[in-house]
DNA sequence: TTCGCCTGCAA
DNA sequence: TATTGCAGGCGAA
């Protein structure tokens, strides 16, 4: 017997949203319901065997029940955005994968159910009708189920219902359940019934009297009584009612069932769809299908032999556009090129070709090209000895400016985002190979890769270069982010040196209090447990020992350091708590996670520095991150000790004096902000005496604290929340300081105003140096959503446009570094402050050049003012 | 093994 | 329910 499906398009979409929690993919399209849909279709496909499947959609128009009844549906709440913008998507889904949508103006989703579901029984067919609304029962048969998925992320249970299970559970036939509709209403389509019944007693009486009508002829033997007496009054209603309620079985609709013929849903179209919305586990469902339906993809032409490899880097000229990625993994070096005729090359160094005469060779080919497009250039440069000034260009980089939202910028999401090309990335082509065991062992999917790898870069080149100038980034993208590349690259591989036996030191004196720690708190316990387990300590604390617990995470009990600070007094146990969790990070992250990061052969810390990572233009720091080291608390910024200069140096520090509030003062044009910056030395003190009315000389330090954590909140995007939460006062308190400090300084106030207002209305914000950040969340429905957007849009100009000054200061200060040909290195970023590893002979050059760069890397309309520290050891820069 | 959550470090 | 990050440990899948 064939098999027909058909599913509730609406419905099944709205209960797939609110089963599962919002998911979004990198451009910030909801993701969830579409997800949901899908696994309830695949799980219903999977339990099927079915030929056909199509899938109703509600149009936007009236239908007969509108026309008979104005106020039919009228209490249905609208859909929220997040949900609202989910409908094409799915829609463009089903299309790619070949799977019809039906809606027709005039009729309801439900109608076309009822009328396919019944033109296919006849035909001889068993029918699935997949909703999440009960109405549809209505239509079940012997040959018609009904079925009705309840969602949740662990998978999704169905309930069946032919006509008999529709009978067992409310003891009516389908058809007699319009009747029992038609008497309960139903608030979500707005349809009335007849008051003061509701499902017991509907049901009750239609099982009795099988109709409305038969009801209402016996209207007097009717129980309970008001059952009866309504009835009576209400008979139109109901009547009508039953109308609204009845699903319509004879729509005249064109459709042919060889439409819905299932055919390869999982297809080269569907695939880049579900790629692109990064369902996971969905495209788990390809395994490779996709690479199948494939017809032939590129793959890289291996030029072994020296002539030829010397004869194709030859034909680079001046006019050449190139694509390069230079590949330099383990055993493996070599160069994927290409030119914009797309038939990529792989050059690999070996025999006569060595590694240095095709480093050579490829620098000179790079140089006297137009230009080489590459991803992701900076670990290129160990091996390419390329410079500022040579015709580079990243598209990672370039990807980030123009949406610095995704998780990464790899050839196949650029292929994606700026070609509408769906290709398969590296791991798709490597799988867990390494590209040296490619190499060996996969010649054919190692030369795709390498294809991909090198000919992505030069076909977006044209694309991404264009959509820099429409978005008037090219400058921010040529004189700040480029360049920066290169001084970067000089910080990762300078390095830091880290004196190892101090850190083993500094780690083994924790190790010892932690090991008196933990037997304390063991015997407070009364047992012994995992301390580091949030979950035992809440646990231990909060039912064993019984100490009042304030707040609950989604999974138990908080046990944050906030938390517990504010239960001390109970308990013994919870001062060494905080003190074993305090030490415990101390060990584990920063004493041995940096020891396994030092070189044995230089001793040095290598951390990589990434530019393609924050959404508002700050670089960020990993393996290890070294923008983090410790420096508030005593015993942590001891570890600040063992990074040293080498021999013959000395460390130079600067950093930025509030930065962000300057820039703040700045963009804000604010007068009163701006003239405190030029008047006084404390702006915190200067920000209290304004906001309190207070002589600047009687500020008190509480009343300078308070000032300082409200300056914080603005940068912030301050929230009467957030800044009631820091300073742990009322929130109705917190409001009036932030109500007092936009009274001082209006400028501030409608600065922060015309911020949010520009962000919704562009849909970015906007640094000084035309950085743009998306803030997609201004447009939520949701309060919390939209609340987060606009604090966003607060603060990313403010925080970017930091980001871009230092930026600016570190690409000048490496330069002149260079230029002066000097031995002082830059090493660190932090933010708001750079380090260098100075020369002693060069200490004083050093100073003048970060003092100068740093102070004159933006002009605004208060001065860029920088401390500067030396010392023999991190810790002493202070 | 992978991944989400909690926690805590920095600017 | 304050902005931006990274990482370690736990514990479920």
């Amino acid at each position: 017997m064939s098999k027909v499906i058909l599913i509730d398009g609406h419905s099944i979409l709205n209960r797939a949203y609110y089963g599962i929690p919002l998911l979004s993919n990198a451009e910030g399209l909801h993701t969830n319901a579409v997800y949901g849909f899908l696994n309830i279709m695949f799980k219903i496909l999977d339990e099927e065997k079915a030929e056909y499947l199509a899938v109703a959609f509600d149009v936007h128009a009236p239908t007969f029940r509108h026309e008979m009844f104005e106020a039919y549906k009228g209490t249905r709440k609208p859909m929220p955005e997040e949900l609202r913008e989910q409908v094409p998507l799915i829609k463009e889904v089903l299309h790619a994968m070949q799977i019809p949508t039906l809606e027709h103006a005039g009729y309801e989703a439900d109608d076309i159910l009822g009328t396919l579901g019944k033109r296919y029984e006849a035909a001889g067919y068993d029918v699935s009708i997949i909703s999440g609304d009960r109405d549809l029962l209505q239509l079940a048969t012997d040959k018609v189920k009904i079925r009705i998925p309840k969602t949740k992320m662990a998978g999704t249970e169905i309930e069946d219902y032919y006509a008999a299970d529709v009978f067992e559970k409310y003891q009516v036939t389908p058809t007699e359940f319009i009747d029992m509709k038609a008497l309960m209403g139903d608030t979500s389509d707005n349809i009335p019934g007849v008051p003061g019944i509701g499902e017991k007693t509907a049901s009750k009486i239609i099982s009795t009297w099988h109709s409305i009508e038969t009801a209402h002829e016996h209207v007097s033997e009717l129980k309970p009584k008001k059952a009866s007496e309504n009835l009576a009054a209400y008979y139109e209603q109901a009547q009508f009612s039953k109308v609204l309620a009845t699903i319509k079985t004879d729509c005249v609709l064109d459709f042919k069932l060889e439409d819905a013929a299932i055919g390869q849903m999982m297809n080269e179209d569907s695939y880049s769809i579900m790629k692109r919305l990064e369902l996971k586990n969905i495209l788990k469902r390809f395994d490779g299908v996709a690479e199948a339906a494939a017809v032939s993809y590129q793959t890289a032409e291996v030029l072994s032999d020296f002539a030829e490899a010397v004869q194709w880097l030859e034909g680079i000229s001046e006019t050449t556009k190139l694509g390069v990625c230079y590949i330099s993994e383990g055993e493996l070096e070599g160069l994927a090129a290409c030119k914009e005729d797309r038939k990529p090359v792989f050059i690999p160094a070996s025999g006569v070709m060595t590694r240095e005469v095709l480093r050579d060779m490829t620098v000179s080919a790079v140089r006297r090209s137009e230009s080489c497009c590459m991803i992701d250039v900076k670990p290129q440069l160990y091996s390419l000895d390329l410079m500022e000034e040579d015709p580079v260009f990243d598209a990672a980089i370039a990807a980030y400016l123009l949406n610095p939202l995704k998780d990464s910028y790899t050839y196949d999401g650029i292929a994606q985002d700026f070609l509408g090309m769906t290709v398969p990335s590296r791991a798709d082509w490597l799988k867990k190979q390494s590209l040296a065991e490619a190499y060996e062992k996969d010649a054919e999917n190692f030369g795709h890769y390498a294809a991909y790898a090198s000919m992505i870069p030069v076909m977006a080149y044209e694309t991404l270069s264009q959509r820099l100038k429409e978005t008037e980034m090219t400058k921010l993208f040529e004189t700040i982010e480029m360049p920066l590349v290169f001084a970067l690259y000089d910080m990762e591989k300078a390095g830091i040196c880290v004196e190892k036996d101090a850190l083993e030191e500094y780690g083994s004196q924790l190790t010892e209090r932690i090991a008196e720690l933990e037997k304390n708190i063991y015997e407070l316990a009364g047992e012994n447990f995992n301390i580091n387990s949030p979950k035992q300590l809440g646990v231990i604390l909060f039912e064993k020992l019984g100490l009042p617990f304030a707040k609950k995470t989604k999974t138990g009990y908080s046990t944050s350091a906030d938390i517990l600070e504010k239960l001390r007094s109970y308990d013994p146990i919870i001062g060494q708590i905080l003190e074993y969790r305090q030490l415990t990070k101390l060990k584990s992250t920063y004493a041995d996670g940096l020891a396994g990061y030092i070189r044995p052969d230089d001793h040095r810390i290598h951390g990589k520095f990434n530019q393609t990572i924050t959404a508002t233009g700050r670089i960020s720091s990993t393996e290890p991150n070294l923008q983090n080291i410790p420096v508030r608390m005593e015993l942590g910024r001891l570890i600040r000790k063992v990074f040293v200069p080498k021999e013959g140096c000395i460390f130079v520090n600067a950093d930025y004096s509030q930065i962000e509030l300057r820039v703040l003062a700045h963009m804000a044009g604010d007068e009163h902000l701006i003239q405190a910056y030029k008047e006084a030395q404390d702006i915190h003190r200067m920000t209290a005496s304004q906001v309190f009315h207070t002589p600047f000389d009687e500020v008190t330090p509480a009343q300078r604290s308070n000032a300082k954590a409200v300056n914080f909140g603005i940068v912030y995007g301050i929230s009467s929340f957030g800044l009631s939460q820091d300073l742990s006062i009322t929130r109705k308190e917190a409001e009036n300081y932030i109500q007092q400090y936009f009274e001082t300084y209006p400028g501030i106030k409608a600065f922060l105003e015309r911020s949010v207002a520009d962000a919704r209305e562009k849909g970015y914000a906007v640094t000084m140096f035309g950085r743009r950040r998306p803030v997609p969340e201004l447009l939520s429905s949701n309060f919390m959503q939209r609340s987060f957007g606009e604090r966003i849009a607060m603060n990313s100009p403010i925080q970017g446009t930091a980001a871009d000054i230092i930026k600016i200061a570190m690409v000048r200060v490496d330069r002149r570094l260079k230029r002066q040909q000097m031995k002082s290195q830059l090493i660190l970023q932090i933010h708001d402050e750079l380090l260098i590893e100075a020369t002693l002979d060069e200490v004083d050059e050093v100073k003048h050049i970060l003092k100068e760069e740093m102070e004159h890397a933006a002009r605004l309309a208060v001065p860029l003012e920088v401390d500067m520290h030396t010392g023999h050891n991190w810790y002493e820069l202070k």
